[in-house]
DNA sequence: CAACAGTGTTTCCTATAGGCAACAAAATCG
DNA sequence: CGATTTTGTTGCCTATAGGAAACACTGTTG
């Protein structure tokens, strides 16, 4: 009394209510998020029960998704990262079994790194061919002209190495005075640490940026 | 506590929509996935209907997303990750709020790092105040003219990241051809994996290195 | 300024995600 | 060994995600 997997079901029989309008997901691939999930939580010795109470997330639930019977919600995902301590990168990319990689290069030429847009900054990521990588590294045109636009600190995991390319700016940090950098100026800090930059030079500031 | 994803700063938004059964964590970070789509949308000068083509997602669905009126499924996010060319997997991660200490700050102006001359580079060591740091910046000129300058592959443990600040120059890697880099361009790779730079400008060139 | 073409939003409805509870299969205990 | 606990896997049901279409707005154009 038991129906086929529902996304079985899907993928054989489903075309009367075609709804596919574009081909663009055709190359989608599988990403095996369940059995990475497993693989975490076996890693971790843990139980689908003492999992759900790490994450919140049901016990049956939980089963569901390894076995890819379910795509969870974001949310649900956000708790699992959240309660199972996940890397996301892991999670997003592929299998990778091997231990270091090994000869990887992923080279970026002007101007064509993945815009990454904010209210105070136009970011510009960096060599996003690698996925595994230990820094990320993009650049970016400081927007921000005034410190009350950022409206708390920012603030993640982290440290983070800034170099000013062009322009100049003022750093903020929450445990010391501004302070004012000019092009060739470089700065390293925690980023646990509150930062913001603003620049003040006539066209905006521009700085490289890495975190690890 | 510091529950701020990477690059997003933003205002205030209420609904952290509340699961009624497991009470056991209370309250769940934003992490305004939706914010975060618009702005790369609109960065992309896309509409919600060709977003919607692109991605195979409905445009009322992103609309939804977008305005934090769900929460999409993990297959919605892969299309979206794909079909928008997001990339940045720790944009998702929550920061945890681990017990990593550090409001550590070492600014070095320009010029003021601390010298390393080798043969074929002048490396200029910066935040150097610093000790126990994850990466390790430094500016470089490259004296090396031929790669014949060489007698062997540099090679060493972890990742790099190179920047070129002024003037052109050779990448050669171990198992790729040689690469020209100009102005503006970067490269990552492993430093395991032998590489060695050659300036071609008629200037020595100039770059940024950083190593984890 | 009416007819129109595009935008983003909202509504309606179906498909499905996710929790609870029942279940089967091991594992543990008596 | 049977009884009990603990494991992972289903039914079942409700809450919700996601698609199509209607909608409300905003420009365009004749």
């Amino acid at each position: 009394m038991n129906e086929e997997p529902r996304f079985l079901r899907d993928e054989k029989l489903k075309t009367p209510r075609i709804t596919r309008r574009s081909a663009t997901e055709a190359t989608l691939q599988p990403l095996q998020l369940g059995k990475r999930v497993r693989a975490i939580r076996l890693s971790q010795k843990l139980t689908l029960e003492e999992a759900s109470q790490r994450t919140g997330v049901a016990r049956s639930t939980l089963s569901k998704i390894e076995n890819e019977l379910i795509s969870p919600t974001f949310t649900i995902v956000q708790k699992l990262v959240h309660g199972l301590g996940i890397d996301i990168p892991q999670l997003f990319s592929q299998p990778r079994a091997g231990a270091t990689p090994g000869g990887r290069r992923d080279i970026t030429r002007r101007g064509a790194g993945k815009p990454h847009p904010t209210p105070t900054y136009a970011h510009e990521l960096l060599a996003t061919e690698l996925t595994q990588k230990k820094m990320v590294p993009f650049r970016t045109e400081v927007h921000a002209r005034d410190f009350a636009e950022y409206p708390e600190w920012i603030r993640h995991e982290g440290e983070e190495f800034l170099f000013v390319l062009s322009g100049t700016l003022l750093l903020y940090t929450e445990f010391y005075e501004p302070v004012e950098l000019q092009e060739g100026d470089s700065a390293y800090y925690d980023c646990t640490m509150g930062h913001a930059l603003v620049s003040t030079s006539a066209r905006d500031a521009e700085v490289l940026w890495v975190t690890a």
